[in-house]
DNA sequence: AAAGAAATTGAATGTTTATGAATGAAATTG
DNA sequence: CAATTTCATTCATAAACATTCAATTTCTTT
């Protein structure tokens, strides 16, 4: 049996059941103790599981190295949180929606092997899908240099050509008078996405609530909310009657 | 038979099922283990397969590779030569394509200050050239996975959009046949901007040369080489009567 | 069309790499 | 702390490898 291939089905058993010892290894591959050894240090080198006493584990955290956004992030936690949670609302074979910015880019990791189809207009989230192994499309238009995220008519006629089961977006402002945001572009390209989406999702840690930024993008019964216990409910109660989640850690 | 017509096969196996040992592909293609092995170390070359011991598999793992694209390149000298060169030739003012790749991506600081407008399909272009202030735009599609190339039909589609002055392009191959690289998808996309823009020009260091590749994009005379003092002269000479400018440093 | 050059192929060669068993060292368990 | 399991290391063997060479085909040249 070719090595590569051998690999790959020690994978398979162990993603299967998280925990796995030599001996079942052997029996599932069918190779010599000292092969299966060999194997799972190459496997650890590779990041691609950590080996126990015994047998090997799935890597707890695949990913060690913050990038540039992960260090930057501001309430991260709270983020992180809120992220995981939309994150589960996903079911696996559906193709999404991912808006640049960080609360989103935080729910790239538990986005992996899930059969999952994403379009992003955030050049920062690029890279980091890419590393997850997710298929991923980016759509076209002028890149904002402050914040590398892709506006204008380019964008917003480049999003037409895409429907999507669940769109997840980050706003400034949630309010009231609705869903807003700085950049008039930038707004332009978040209500092209919402309208191309059978569900749409926002994103919104506390500082955002009873904020009115610029420009207008939605009213709010047009998404679910999705944000953490940190907010106030009155805030939230006072939006009226629409769905919100509130992330419990 | 042919050796094309076997390279083929080859791949149509291998992308079949992913990884073959060479006893398979002896049986499958009926030739000899040498040969077999030949045509794979070529392929390999060409970036359609990876070699593991005992056969072949259709790509590299993930997570191997640093995909800083400094660090990796190749003939990076003689690269930055001809993308020097190349960069001199755009006019203040106008607008141009630059193909994802490593010779295109050298070009990028020559071009700051400039007052351009650079569209590009290559991720890793993005952030270069925002750290030089250069006003970009990013075409839409698949993000090819080893490469941050965009690819695929919304990527061409996308292209329609746009129309340059000058297109840089880099390519596997450079022969008689015409110009080709590897990635059917990317060719499409290559021939798309050339369509596009009044004049176009491939940048090719001397390993290009009387190098045929498995996809097609264009005729020789449809863009203008340049290249480096590295090139055999005579090799350059062999195909026709085009306009072929030579870096000296 | 014939002679020669260049490229392609398959077999033979030593070399390198992968594998499984054996050994003693280290860790785990009762 | 002793018994047992698991681990790292070494070694022989077998498989896969690169390299060379001769035979064949294909392409040039005359």
């Amino acid at each position: 049996m070719l090595s590569i291939k051998r690999k790959e089905a020690i994978l398979e058993v162990i993603k299967k059941q998280d925990v796995v010892t030599i001996q079942q290894l052997i029996d599932a591959v069918v190779a010599s103790e000292s092969t299966i050894r060999r194997d799972l240090i190459e496997l650890e080198k590779e990041e691609q599981l950590t080996r126990v006493h015994g047998g090997a584990s799935l890597q707890k955290r695949r990913h060690d190295e913050p990038s540039m956004i992960e260090k930057t992030t501001r309430n991260k936690e709270e983020k992180q949180g809120i992220a995981m949670y939309a994150a589960k609302a996903v079911q696996s074979g559906s193709c999404i929606y991912l808006d640049a910015g960080s609360t989103t880019y935080e729910m790239i990791p538990y986005l992996a092997d899930r059969d999952l189809l994403v379009v992003t207009n955030g050049i920062q989230h690029v890279q980091t899908l890419m590393e997850y192994g997710i298929e991923t499309y980016i759509i076209g238009g002028k890149v904002k240099s402050q914040t590398g995220a892709l506006v204008g008519t380019k964008a917003v006629e480049s999003l037409r050509f895409y429907r999507f089961d669940y769109a997840f977006l980050g706003m400034n402002g949630v309010a009231l008078d609705g869903y807003t945001t700085p950049d008039p572009e930038e707004a332009n390209v978040k209500q092209t996405a919402m309208d191309n989406s059978a569900k749409s999702f926002v994103l919104a840690d506390h500082t955002k609530f009873d904020q009115v930024s610029f420009a207008y993008v939605q009213a709010v019964e047009q998404a679910i909310i999705i944000t953490s216990p940190h907010t106030d409910k009155s805030k939230v109660k006072s939006l009226g009657k629409l769905t919100t989640i509130e992330v419990s850690r």
